[in-house]
DNA sequence: ACTAGACTAGACCGTCCAGTCCAATTTATA
DNA sequence: TATAAATTGGACTGGACGGTCTAGTCTAGT
């Protein structure tokens, strides 16, 4: 939990690697925009990989911050899902999250633990929490639905396409065959 | 159009870059999986960039070349889209593919022109072909559908997110609220 | 005043890499 | 076979960058 100068650090270096991606973003500059010297950025960080971890760390923890998915009470079901849908759309698509997720994906396969722990924190938690809305529906028997999980994997697979993010970030190694014809 | 050694670099290149990245292949370590001197690289392609817009050309093509959507005539309807899916999926999830799309993505803000021309030559031209197929079943009275082309979107979309993806190469600047609203 | 610890500015080192040069050698071509 | 073109390999340049080191400043607390 970063405070002080060091927050101002993880600030600079989330808009200079956000900006330029990994590779480009050099230490120098990350120092300079954080208006900080280069020992600075290194006592309080190890490495440049340690700042990159500390920052997708930090980053994942904002965009899962705003409980996107707590319910108005008196509201009809269509409308509600409704409601969330537009919310992770437009959480998802915001500039920093999408760079963030751009960044990640390019790294993933230097950061694999990265990847797994961006996918963990963003769709994985999402997905769970609908699923959950979504089973208490089945129960109130509003709606008929044999795997809440399942449906609501598909339900944000209709906004983004969960399993190919999933290759995308390199979480699963092969095509799962077996998983496209479930799809299907 | 690469041919004989020109070919074998292309190949080559292509491998180590989908496996490396961009910053991260080395101009030398492509010249050696290529069996080729440096030199030779260098007089093909006057540049490490000049030869990954060549590769990211040739793959694309690659990627387009089998009609992955020409239907069997004889068939159900309902069958024939799960039939487009699966093979759509299939092709989309497979190995060299995604790697590319990562590279594209992780590179889209270096190069915004190449993840253009790879939107459209996978994503946009799948699209149209889908719609036309569509609004042929409509003409037939089978489907009642207003708008193909936003069908065949949708459909896509459920199975990988093309806003999102959209969003991902840094196509679409600001996050397009009104689509936000459509899509829901 | 004295001290400790955080911070700065920037020189500095080693490494890596894109791209160049060139002399020697292979491969067409006529 | 003779000549031109393509290729090789390896040394080299120039510059960027990660990371270290050092000399010195600033700010508490005592």
């Amino acid at each position: 939990m970063p405070s002080g100068k060091s927050l101002a650090i993880v600030e600079a270096a989330a808009r200079v690697f956000l900006e330029m991606g990994y590779g480009a973003a050099s230490m120098d500059a990350i120092a300079a925009e954080a208006g900080v010297s280069k020992q600075t950025v290194y006592s309080h960080f190890g490495s440049k990989e340690a700042l990159f971890e500390a920052i997708i760390e930090v980053k994942c923890d904002e965009l899962m911050a705003p409980g996107s998915l707590k319910r108005v009470p008196g509201q009809d079901h269509a409308e509600a899902l409704a409601d969330i849908a537009r919310r992770f759309l437009t959480l998802v698509l915001a500039d920093p999250n999408s760079s963030l997720f751009r960044v990640v994906v390019g790294e993933s396969v230097r950061f694999p633990e990265l990847a797994e722990a961006f996918y963990r924190a963003g769709p994985t938690t999402a997905t769970e929490t609908l699923a959950g809305y979504l089973a208490e529906l089945g129960g109130q028997g509003v709606l008929a639905i044999a795997d809440a999980t399942a449906s609501a994997r598909l339900f944000f697979a209709m906004l983004r396409g969960d399993l190919y993010m999933r290759r995308l970030l390199g979480l699963t190694p092969e095509p799962p065959a077996a998983d496209i014809e479930a799809v299907v």
